[in-house]
DNA sequence: CGTAAAATTGATATTTCTCAATGAGAGTGG
DNA sequence: CCACTCTCATTGAGAAATATCAATTTTACG
């Protein structure tokens, strides 16, 4: 693994991919060509870290493309995933000013990055970007107290299947409704979002299977049974 | 159990205790005066529900006295407690117009309440209220992570540990610093807090007084040997 | 093709849960 | 004031879920 931050050159917001999603779908056309100055592209390596927690946080990143893992590691090295970045996704807030998670690239990441200081002036007179970066945190909390449910009261097959389901869902806007989930993560960041080992992860997978549930696929899994599913993670 | 959202007479935000924290802190003595009339003080008794998850979000809330559990259920019963509030937290942001989860009253609580509409009115031209009700919410996140962290990885008497010296941590602000936690909500919420039953509670606070680390007193522990529940709670 | 990493599977251990009984404290009514 | 009762907390014994350790198998990659 080469230390690969390259910064490719500047593209316009306008023909951005996530336009409409993120942040920047609080700004109009005149303010998007501001923002344009304001932010770098910058590519990083499958397993490449893109922050690290306690790291002072510098800028803020917008993910344009890939998957990367958000993680908390313990001093005895046990990890806890709490998220997962999909392109739209904005990272980098915080009140310490620093990092209160660590971030890696899955498979190979595309971001676009804001140096603090010049992002909290664009927002300084623009409270509509505020209220969305608002709303962004507090779309956050709802769904880490969501997965705080999850962690502290379901069973390993319900943790699972509602995995499973959720993360098709956040697939949608990116491929479209399918019953062909991808899985670009590994078991291991699965286990470690889950609360889980990798082989109970695993286990759980296999009698899914069996069940006819879902079927194992190369890269991801393929519902074959979404009411089964739904009803392992209402319970 | 009578219902009791009694209106208290209007009281002056000059006046009120945790003027200093929460939203109130952005605002300057003009605008408290303002602020002021939007806010009418409630009273709750002990158990009753403040609000409901998926109730229609109409209030929020700014907690002046008292201790509140908030908490989500599954379809089944099972509940997880995502947090608790304690005077100065703000409560009722959303995005949905809904609540994400229900709160009720521990002991008796007193809240300051603001209707929907007129505090978003009041904010609209506030952007330094804005900043702090952002604020607040990335602090919010920052703990549910930890929080996730505690529930998926962390074993039943590093949970308790944690929580006591999280919780002891919560109460300087209110009570000065001091090794007697005083513990307002029953086992069973504090199990629900950190994914455990009421009985591995129960057995964790004996071990770790019998370990010499707490002493159990009436309505709270005793932190007896901080250094070793710090060392609890870190490994 | 050969090697290393990731995933799966099996056997066993451990933690935590469940079910059941007992004990302690708070409030009530005789 | 004291027994009574209710709720909450504690304790114990056994069961269940998940973790751990170890061995294969499969997949990815040079």
């Amino acid at each position: 693994m080469k230390p690969s931050v390259v910064t490719i050159e500047p593209s316009f917001c306008k023909d951005c991919s996530i336009r409409g999603s993120s942040v920047c779908s609080a700004l109009d056309a005149s303010e998007l060509r501001q923002f344009e100055h304001l932010g770098r592209r910058a590519q990083f390596a499958p397993c490449e870290t893109v922050f690290s927690e306690e790291d002072i946080a510098t800028s803020y990143f917008n993910v344009l493309d890939g998957v990367m893992r958000l993680y908390k590691l313990l001093p005895d090295g046990r990890r806890q995933i709490v998220g997962f970045a999909l392109p739209g996704d904005f990272l980098g807030m915080n009140i310490s000013g620093r990092h209160n998670f660590s971030a890696d690239a899955i498979g190979a990441v595309a971001v676009c990055q804001f140096a603090k200081a010049p992002f909290g002036r664009f927002i300084e007179d623009r409270p509509h970007l505020l209220r969305r970066i608002n709303e962004l945190a507090i779309r956050e909390l709802s769904q880490a107290r969501d997965h705080m449910v999850l962690l502290g009261r379901r069973s390993a097959e319900e943790k699972v299947a509602t995995f499973l389901l959720s993360w098709r869902e956040r697939l949608i806007p990116l491929h479209g409704p399918s019953n062909t989930v991808a899985l670009p993560m590994s078991r291991q960041d699965i286990a470690d979002y889950l609360g889980l080992t990798i082989e109970t992860v695993s286990r759980t997978f296999t009698k899914l299977e069996r069940d006819g549930v879902i079927e194992i696929i190369h890269g991801g899994i393929s519902l074959l049974d979404p009411a089964r599913a739904e009803a392992l993670a209402a319970a």
